[in-house]
DNA sequence: ATTACTATGTTGCGAGTAT
DNA sequence: TATACTCGCAACATAGTAA
């Protein structure tokens, strides 16, 4: 058994009221693995609620099972049932799908447009200052599923690329997001003004992956969100 | 832009009402990545609440700056903004801090007696029934968090072996919950009588992993949370 | 100190309905 | 068909207070 009688003032951003962040703040003081020993006084300040409020819905918890409450002379003792703990791990695996932590492809022959454009210097600058290495020139090109590549993406921290200019055509910036290959570091590249499709995802590494981690054309390939920067 | 007039009958199991249900159901549809048609009454339905509701909720998520919104003679055009996805990529990270899929521990030298236990033909027969694999005599002892080990192991599935008894003396049930180490099968073993103290995890594999995987003493080591039987 | 009841004010819900 | 308004009623939140 835990005692806890500070509680951070950390609430959620905004909504999440009550039932939700009661059983999210509990969980999280640890009522998920052991009981824990609070008062409805500070419950209710954590929440941004009142001491009545939480009384009332701990009343509530407990008649539907969600929790299992013991009365003390010095506040109540409260630990979460396994319905409560289902429930949220359902909710996580919802917000799972939808932030994923790692997106498949098919490893295809890029159209070698990449390596010359990889390779500019003014592109090459760049990388080295804000990705942290000299990019090799050619680029890997996966085939993925469009909206699992814009949610992938999403979830990422962007890195911004500026374009560049010469006397006969302009280059155009670039957003790239770090990422791992097989815990080797990537970036996913993506041109503001895209030439290919949106099903393609092309990244580029310090090294040439496709010899590094001997990969084949057409092998199915895992890229994570792991940010190898901080 | 995605049309969407069926929407699955699932919702979420309790509570979660109104809002928080409405967000993970409009991401869910796709609005985090694109704009979704729909209308309120299907929204409602899915949610499990009325048209008015849905229609009053909406109103106010705008108003909020959580979507945006766009009429349409055949019903509604939504897309989440960014304060939306962020407001749900925070909860789940709130939630991914509840249920681990990983759990890093210092391997430590075992006691020894693990050897003689796992080796028992008992043991041995329920291993290969129920977790698939003959195990190799030795247990991998790793020295955890006991919180984190306990928040780990709720998380996981869980697989009982019976005891057993000799004329000389009785051998406890234990629970075993399959994890990977580095990609190999392992299980983490719990006797329901525990020798050790809490904050020892006790592994077991078909392969002598410290050998396999060439762990030292002393090294971090990474169990995640990944179901090879499934 | 606590929890939790009662009373009172506020907000939320949804059937009906206008547009 | 849609969305979204009005309005009667139910649920909720909190101040005061009892135990």
């Amino acid at each position: 058994m835990i005692s806890i009688n500070f509680i951070s003032s950390y609430t959620f951003p905004l909504l999440m009221k009550t039932d939700n962040a009661l059983l999210v703040r509990l969980a999280k003081l640890g009522a998920i693995t052991s009981t824990i020993s609070t008062t409805t006084a500070s419950l209710a300040k954590s929440i941004g609620t009142s001491q009545q409020t939480i009384s009332r819905k701990l009343i509530g918890l407990e008649s539907s099972n969600l929790i299992k409450k013991t009365l003390r002379p010095s506040g109540i003792e409260i630990c979460l049932t396994t319905k409560a703990i289902d429930y949220l791990r359902g909710l996580h695996t919802s917000l799972s799908s939808l932030f994923p932590s790692s997106i498949t492809g098919k490893l295809s022959d890029g159209v070698g447009e990449g390596k010359y454009y990889v390779g500019l210097i003014p592109y090459q600058n760049s990388f080295r200052k804000l990705l942290g290495f000299k990019a090799y020139p050619g680029t890997l090109n996966l085939r993925v599923n469009p909206q699992e590549k814009a949610l992938f993406i999403s979830s990422l921290d962007k890195v911004s690329i500026e374009g560049f200019s010469t006397k006969e055509r302009s280059f155009s910036s670039l957003e790239c997001y770090p990422v791992t290959v097989y815990g080797e570091k990537a970036a996913i590249v993506v041109p503001d003004r895209t030439t290919h499709s949106d099903d393609i995802m092309e990244l580029i590494a310090p090294d040439c992956l496709r010899e590094k981690l001997n990969l084949k054309t057409g092998q199915n390939i895992e890229i994570k969100n792991e940010d190898w920067n901080s």
